[in-house]
DNA sequence: CGAGTACTTGAACAGTGTCAAGCTTAGTGG
DNA sequence: CCACTAAGCTTGACACTGTTCAAGTACTCG
């Protein structure tokens, strides 16, 4: 339903726009900012909006301390966003995928406070952060818009703490995997069958655990027929189950009264 | 400097306005919405504000699941926010202070998705969204700041699973007691003597520890001379110290270079 | 003043981390 | 195209941190 207003709505605007830049962009309709707006106010996005950006595999796209100058929208890709505290030691505080907004905790400091290093080749949208303010301030919906991705990363970041503050190994790596599932169905791939980006290590660090963990956690599953990791292919072959792992309600027999 | 700035600003606007509402708020120049704002804008906003709301101890100021209207302002008093699990566990996702904004991670559903419950009488100041938003586009400075502070809001919980990823019990507690003594001090009390506001089971669910664990430490840091704790009172006597530990470079002499 | 909640402390235990060794894979240069 | 190398991964044995369970004490609030 939804959908379908979306494809009218796509197919008179490619008709009367050329296809490139935000018109184009077949993330548009889905997460990206210019979500829902009239052909007019996404053409002013579309403006601002320094396309195709590339960064290759371990490139970085902005280092900490950068100055703090735009958000990017990621149209390809596959990125990796990490802190280096004092003593050297790398904390990786996400994996971004297609669609998904980089740098937002960067606008209260005025500079980069994290890393953000590709892990594929990746393609961006750079989105000059006083511009879209300026844009926010001209179509209410854009400035909504953009709260709502604002507010959704502040929910995710909380849902990451409490997942860290009282979820075992195996819950930890379960919520992990049918994350990755999740957003890699969202996109329109298998949400069964993919590509793990990051290293066993970077897992670990993300989800306050040690590689060797990760590694074993991993034979686990597949010990138990909930996955086939070979490298870094993975198949999900027990969603069901992951996910009672995820919500820890494995425990007894199923249906079992409390 | 700034200060002095800020105070010079503050008698020429008394001076031409009722002192009442954010006008007369002591909290205005330095955490609060109206930031840096004139004196029109500034009476812009405080127009939109419903001033004291007032939630007692105990009491809910809104539960996961209300209807996001607003977002509120502390003016006084000390909250608790939490996730209830679909099991009914408890999950403490930060405590909250003067000057702070709630409500910030209910926009991207429209709903409250936690519970914020009063852990001493308290007072808010309650700014409709849509208010707040339509604000925004009128005064540019007033929208930066706020999205200055929900960029923080992300930076604070991407830290907190920092925290939560790879710290120790002492090293967490340590850096949980500092983080409050900061605040404490940022708002003109003692930064080494308060009152804890929250239980020790509270303290470990935010930390990721069971309460014992937390009851532990803090006998051990009084041990060892670091704080001294009698049932919610607290003194920190040693913030060298306990920085230390939360920055874990405890170990070996100081000055050993690596 | 009494009851319930919060807190402290001990002892045994479990889950992860640490250390170590060997294996596999991907990437590089000859 | 192959050999070499460094990085990534797996697995085992053991150590250690924090949890669990339990018992008792001390507050707080009605």
């Amino acid at each position: 339903m939804q959908q379908k207003v979306h494809q009218l709505f796509a197919e008179i605007v490619d008709a009367r726009y050329p296809k490139s830049g935000c018109a184009a962009c077949d993330l548009r309709d889905l997460w990206c900012l210019p979500k829902g707006l009239n052909g007019d106010e996404f053409l002013q996005v579309d403006r601002i909006i320094n396309r195709r950006k590339r960064v290759k595999r371990n490139e970085y796209l902005y280092r900490a301390g950068d100055p703090f100058r735009s958000v990017y929208a990621m149209r390809t890709g596959f990125f990796k966003t990490f802190i280096t505290s004092a003593r050297g030691l790398e904390h990786v505080s996400g994996f971004h995928m297609t669609g998904e907004l980089l740098g937002m905790n960067a606008i209260c400091e005025d500079k980069h406070i994290c890393n953000a290093i590709a892990l594929e080749d990746s393609e961006l949208c750079e989105i000059p952060f006083a511009e879209l303010e300026m844009l926010g301030r001209k179509i209410p919906s854009l400035q909504h818009h953009f709260h709502k991705i604002m507010s959704r990363e502040i929910f995710r970041n909380q849902s990451l703490a409490i997942l860290l503050s009282s979820m075992s190994a195996d819950e930890r790596l379960a919520a992990f995997l049918l994350n990755l599932s999740q957003r890699m169905g969202a996109r329109g791939y298998s949400q069964t069958e993919f590509q793990l980006r990051m290293t066993r290590g970077d897992i670990g660090n993300y989800l306050g655990l040690k590689l060797e963990t990760i590694s074993r956690t991993l034979s686990k599953f597949q010990e138990e027929g909930l996955i086939s990791v070979r490298n870094k292919h993975l198949v999900l072959n027990d969603l069901t189950r992951l996910r009672q792992i995820a919500e820890h309600t494995t425990s007894g027999t199923p249906g079992t009264p409390t």
